[in-house]
DNA sequence: GCTCTTCTTGAGAAAAATATCAATAAAGAT
DNA sequence: ATCTTTATTGATATTTTTCTCAAGAAGAGC
């Protein structure tokens, strides 16, 4: 089954519906990774979708485990589709982002899990750090 | 020597100043912990501090490593005072934090930062998974 | 003291994000 | 098919956050 039929069965299940303005969103997501609302707006307002749509629906695909949301470089929020694992390494100064692979975390995680209870499959977790290059930066030191 | 003392000596080695609306802000984090720009606003403005100045002066603490920010669930900011090592960990759904140990990841984060040439010091990151309460929930699944 | 430079702020404009509400569309029940 | 209920959206208003710019304040050098 394809990645939207299944996301549609998901969202179907909990009765809500996939529309036309969720799949454009869903498409545009499919097609160029992380975007901001804005870049999601930019790529499917063609379709008719209002601005307002825009921020609902990719909160609504984010609170249902559809898509990730990562805050970027500039403090801003971007959305990517969900489905691999990975997270996000930012550098506090600059904003420069590196991925870092599931294996890396998976025995803290599981610890976390254990003593809090939570459960931490979600993946893509924002980490923030200071690039090498930041790391001579005055404002480094705290 | 105090906390606000040695703030005033970091931000003065690195050219800055620290002025009376620096400090009112400080003054509101230590009191009061976790705060969002709003609540620090509702603080300070008694002593003629502007909104726009709110969120500038908390930027500026943050990027300067003198206050940790926060993603909540919501999405909303929230800053406190630097200084001790913990992490957070809030539900995806209902945004209920929990305080992580920084040994939880301590093994992890030096993983993280051979591979990488990130520094992971700073600590305060925010992890996202689901409470207890919220496993159940049908949005849990995605 | 004065001059020069940089930092900092407030005021106001602008942009981004969210909330309200009535109209529409879909699904379920009869 | 008709009726009923709920979900969803666009339009609009509102709030939140950021930006611009000129004025004021602090420090360095003289
Ligand atoms: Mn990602
Ligand atoms: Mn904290
Ligand atoms: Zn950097
Ligand atoms: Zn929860």
């Amino acid at each position: 089954m394809s990645c939207l039929a299944r996301h549609s069965q998901t969202l179907r299940a909990r009765g809500y519906r996939m529309t036309p303005q969720r799949l454009a969103i869903l498409e545009a997501l499919h097609h160029d990774g992380h975007l901001s609302p804005a870049q999601v707006y930019q790529r499917v307002r063609q379709t008719g979708v209002t601005e307002a749509t825009v921020y609902r629906t990719l909160e609504f695909l984010r609170a249902n485990g559809i898509v990730f949301a990562t805050y970027g470089c500039d403090g801003h929020l971007t959305y990517e589709l969900g489905g691999y694992d990975h997270h996000h390494l930012v550098c506090r100064i600059c904003g420069t982002q590196v991925q870092v692979k599931q294996e890396m975390l998976q025995d803290a995680l599981n610890r976390i899990e254990q003593q809090t209870g939570y459960r931490m499959t979600d993946g893509h977790l924002t980490l923030v750090g200071l690039c090498p290059s930041c790391q001579g930066n005055s404002q480094a030191q705290a």
